[in-house]
DNA sequence: CGGCCCATTGAATTGCCTCAACGCTCGTGG
DNA sequence: CCACGAGCGTTGAGGCAATTCAATGGGCCG
């Protein structure tokens, strides 16, 4: 079983002997440690390095001045834990696990290192910025627009294609380690209701729930309910040669003012 | 005046004459004029190339089975129009304009071989993309924990200082071209109750809105009354050496496991 | 055993929604 | 020139979703 980013980076590209020994590597240079609760990055400190989840749940949270603790992100192994965050002064959100967990730390000159000799996985890198911006953005409409039910409903099938992807959740089941009040932080409900509505989801036939093991009876079904479109996490990866270098003259020909413009009118979908 | 992108990396580091030249040749080799509603790029399209705002605003939106159509962004001159979306086959959301605008449209190519030929711009445009991920965080635990109330004064907290740094904002006053469907949208409310909270709002004296022209008059009460923190903004700009490159022989003995993780444990906010 | 965390339930309250209607200001066309 | 409709802002009333407060029970650990 390849560590998560060589499965992770595998599924965009055809990796060689050299990019497979580059990420092994990078992630097993220092991996750290942490029990559940426990802090990589704690809100306003200063980031030292950015990461990669090797095994574990962790979550992304910011402290509200009147202690409430939104979740903004759920992390599974294989996502990339911000390897640009050492631009900033102080980290903006807190980063924590969830399980007790394996990360490995990448310090802001090896992720630029790595990006440089292997230009085809730096882009790769950079992809999932892409995607994990994407998967913000729906959260963004999850909580803002859709009833309590459907977020879970919704969250529910993300996790489920991630996880699936990861290779996580054999048989539409996975472990969910949160808790009901976790559930409630990272929906923007409160853990009563959090309760009820996954009685509800329950009582549906949408999930099982049995301790911490989420059955996915009927993922069609469920993803109906949270009106669930999975474009928003790309999973038929990038377009072709993003993992080539762009030539400069051929650059210079696209460059003619118009030709694009006039091509973006006629393409919709 | 400079065009918003140079004066969006000014405040990042100092500009010298080449860097100038290629920023005013990025953003000038093909500017496109939208009217207000119009769409630069359409859910679902296959994206041809990244922008900046060059004038005017702009939003992201999704648009939703039942028709609903949350915005999930406001973007103002000098921001960056996802340079990354060409990896994408289908985009996620749609880019229209709010008002009449003019962006600088980017080609994939023409995007790299910038960055490639002006790494430290390079960089500067991925601390562009680092804080407007940051933004759309705050934006998840806005509507997700914040009463409408709360939301209203954040986002105008948000707006009067991302403009002021663009110099858009002159004695705290700025257009707010925005109807107040559009502010429902965003805020993840009912335009009949985005109407309710600005009433209120102006009956607080927390703004003045007469026609499109928003005063803010006293900003310190608004951002209380928001719980309106700007560090997610990190208008402090980044950490020093975030412009240069990283030679590889100081990089090797950084990479010595635990230096870092030492120090991370012991810093703290 | 006691204490803590977590899940669960009930009851009262409230923030926000929907539906519906009305006035204002445009731009447009008869 | 006025009539008309469209878009936007505003207001009221009724209803529902989700909240807060409060209390209970089970499982686990010291």
């Amino acid at each position: 079983m390849p560590d998560p980013l060589t499965r992770r980076l595998g599924r965009l590209l055809e990796l060689d002997t050299a990019e497979r020994q580059a990420i092994a590597a990078l992630v097993g240079a220092r991996v750290r440690h942490l029990d559940a609760g426990e802090e990589i990055l704690a809100d306003g400190a200063l980031p030292l390095c950015g990461g990669i989840v090797l095994d574990g749940w962790m979550i992304r949270s910011k402290l509200l001045p009147d202690g409430r603790r939104p979740i903004t992100a759920i992390l599974v192994p294989g996502d990339v834990l911000d390897l640009d965050c050492t631009m900033l002064w102080a980290a903006d959100h807190a980063v924590s696990a969830c399980t007790s967990v394996a990360v490995a730390e990448i310090g802001r000159d090896a992720a630029f290192l790595f990006s440089q000799q292997f230009p085809r996985l730096g882009r790769a890198l950079q992809w999932e910025a892409v995607v994990a911006l994407s998967i913000q953005r729906e959260w963004t409409v999850n909580v803002g627009q859709r009833t309590a039910f459907e977020r879970f409903a919704h969250v529910f099938c993300e996790l489920l294609l991630r996880l699936r992807a990861a290779g996580l959740a054999p048989g539409d089941r996975f472990d969910l380690p949160m808790t009901q009040a976790d559930l409630g932080d990272a929906m923007g409900v409160s853990t009563v209701h959090a309760n009820r509505i996954l009685q509800e989801l329950r009582h549906c036939g949408l999930i099982h729930l049995e301790g911490r093991l989420l059955t996915i009876p009927n993922y069609a079904r469920l993803a109906r309910a949270g009106l669930f479109d999975p474009a928003y996490l790309h999973l038929e990866g990038w377009r072709p040669d993003c993992g080539r270098t762009p030539d400069a003259a051929r650059v210079r020909s696209e460059a003619v003012p118009g030709v694009e413009a006039r091509r973006a009118d006629s393409i919709r979908a």
